[in-house]
DNA sequence: GATGAATGAGCATTCATTCAT
DNA sequence: CATGAATGAATGCTCATTCAT
């Protein structure tokens, strides 16, 4: 899991590192309320100090670990878009990214879903919101750039996220739920064809 | 708010109702775990033991309100598509109930996003999948009429759901999340012309 | 199980004797302070309110079932011993009726030796008292007839009844609860023959 | 009252012994199921945290409570029964012991009257069961040594515990509840006796 | 009388967090 | 820095009892 394993080096950054995939797993078994400190700190065989030490509270490991996601997402986001040049191929920078980050990481997908709601009215709300506008803006700005972006001009600006990304999450929330069973990557190609459709006038 | 005031009359179902409409607003407004039974029983002005006696526990009360929800929009889409004819109008059904259901209850919308996680891993998980099961069934006999459906041939059937209600989805979460501002009927016809691209074949 | 059946004629009577049974295998199953009112209430297919109105209330019925247990193997006690006649057939008829009832009423007694503390402790600790000094005085009275319980005069009063009902009341505790197999029947005639024994000088 | 103050050394298992002497009297005062947590946190100046790390839940505390007793009642029996030699010298071990333990130790024995009905239905079943079967196979053994035990082979295997016992352990109840005065101490020797005779062929 | 829905004080238990060692 | 025992407010839930019908 490169996620957290790319992020810092030493030995301290290692414990951190055992914290959250502990804190990870419990979260997305048990349920964010539902986990202990005290499970955690089993799974990881640390002290509950040690945790305390490293995220201050239960909810700070919380938001770290919807940070830790999104960031990774929007690495692999920025990767695909700083390849592609036309309008086109945006979407399916923004498809694509979005399908193989959910496929390469189920668990940090299932719980960036999960988390979301107590992360959005817990402490980190605000930061939160401002993560929120940055990518937003990143992502604004790609389909700003000169020569890109007109095709969508027809429709209205909140609504096209939407139309791009929904199929696409929706398909991921089945597949990360269990409810279907093939990978969303097997259907990486038609999902990005159904979104450029989407968006595409007649 | 019809969802409740038609199911049951009598002095009894009153207060089953009163209960699970301030449980709706509590668990909508401070989280669902965050929520108390005694902060239901104070906006309902009750007893514990009357919150207990009709709903078993705090379990039992979250699934009520699920079903509910459930079933509501399940009359509404059934609604739309005993009216349809083709599978254009299939998918416009299923796109219109959905959007117009969201937009006519966006708090029960809410909370059957917050609570769905857990209902479908707490006691009434098995209630859950056959009540799923049954919807399924449903929707799939419809679009299995004779004359209708074959457009929807060429793409694998786990996937179609997604692209038919997935843009609607997206964009109605982003709008009870108060991200983006404007009712999604404002869009229903965007949604159901883009569902219908998403699955028609060029 | 005549203890009940040939204590009040009528459907009324009928109903309370059905409390008392069913309250007295739950308590007895479940122990007392564990079984609730709504267990006998099922048990014995009635309304809560009819239980309390026959006993008033928990306790009321706790202590009912006591004294119906203790009347039941005083009546018993009272025949051996309108039978006897010497010091010898007293203990006799001390040690047979003891053994006698418990093996005819396990569930009686058993109840016998579970309430005692409870029922002493409550609101029908005089009530007990009082019943008990009763008893106390009746046999007192009989080893007090002219010609008989000089042998036990030796013996400080307050040590003779243990001396005489000790075994026994140990061997059908041990019965009760399942540590040892033969009924205390089987050994009605050893268990008087060691009474007689402790009590006798050489 | 050294049957705790002997077992553990140091700060955290005074602690420890606070709350099993706290929870002992609230146990014989107002009864096992009548005392709360709460009771017997204020009777040792603790917190109910505190009570639950050290012994688990409500069960617990009186398991431990429980077996401390039998231990400590144990093993003043194999004291007594490590100086006998001949069966008479066996019993009178039994039987003093018994006494002795009971004069000396009243609110544990009158504990572990009280208890041993949901001791033996409650989690602890088991270790309980097994524990019993130890101290019966200690004594058994004892009077299966070498020219040892064929005085009482004329009676019942299951019948001679409650033949020697039986009285002793009567009086003792009735002294424990108050119901005779004088210490079970005072009668030792008659209680041994009465106890030899019952076992005695003529 | 009979019924059982409603009451609400009271309980066992949990668990995030602190802080002395 | 690390540890984990101790803390205690807070919660879900129970259940004896009442009383309107």
């Amino acid at each position: 899991m490169e996620l957290l394993e790319s992020s810092y080096p030493g030995r301290r950054a290692e414990l951190k590192r055992a914290i959250l995939r502990a804190a990870l797993d419990c979260f997305n078994t048990q349920g964010i309320e539902a986990t202990t400190i005290e499970m955690i700190r089993v799974a990881c065989d640390t002290s509950v100090g040690a945790i305390y030490h490293h995220f201050g509270n239960k909810e700070g490991l919380v938001a770290a670990l919807f940070f830790a996601a999104m960031q990774d997402q929007a690495a692999l986001r920025n990767d695909y878009l700083a390849k592609a040049e036309t309008t086109r191929d945006g979407v399916n920078a923004l498809v694509f990214s979005y399908v193989d980050w959910v496929a390469r990481q189920p668990d940090w997908a299932r719980y960036q879903f999960n988390a979301r709601f107590v992360v959005s009215n817990g402490p980190f709300k605000d930061e939160l919101a401002q993560k929120n506008k940055i990518r937003n803006q990143q992502v604004k700005e790609w389909f700003s750039r000169p020569g890109v972006g007109q095709e969508l001009a027809n429709y209205p600006a909140e609504l096209v996220p939407s139309l791009i990304i929904g199929s696409a999450e929706s398909y991921c929330r089945a597949w990360l739920s269990g409810r279907v069973k093939k990978s969303p990557k097997a259907y990486r190609d038609i999902l990005a064809e159904a979104a450029w459709r989407s968006v595409s006038t007649m």
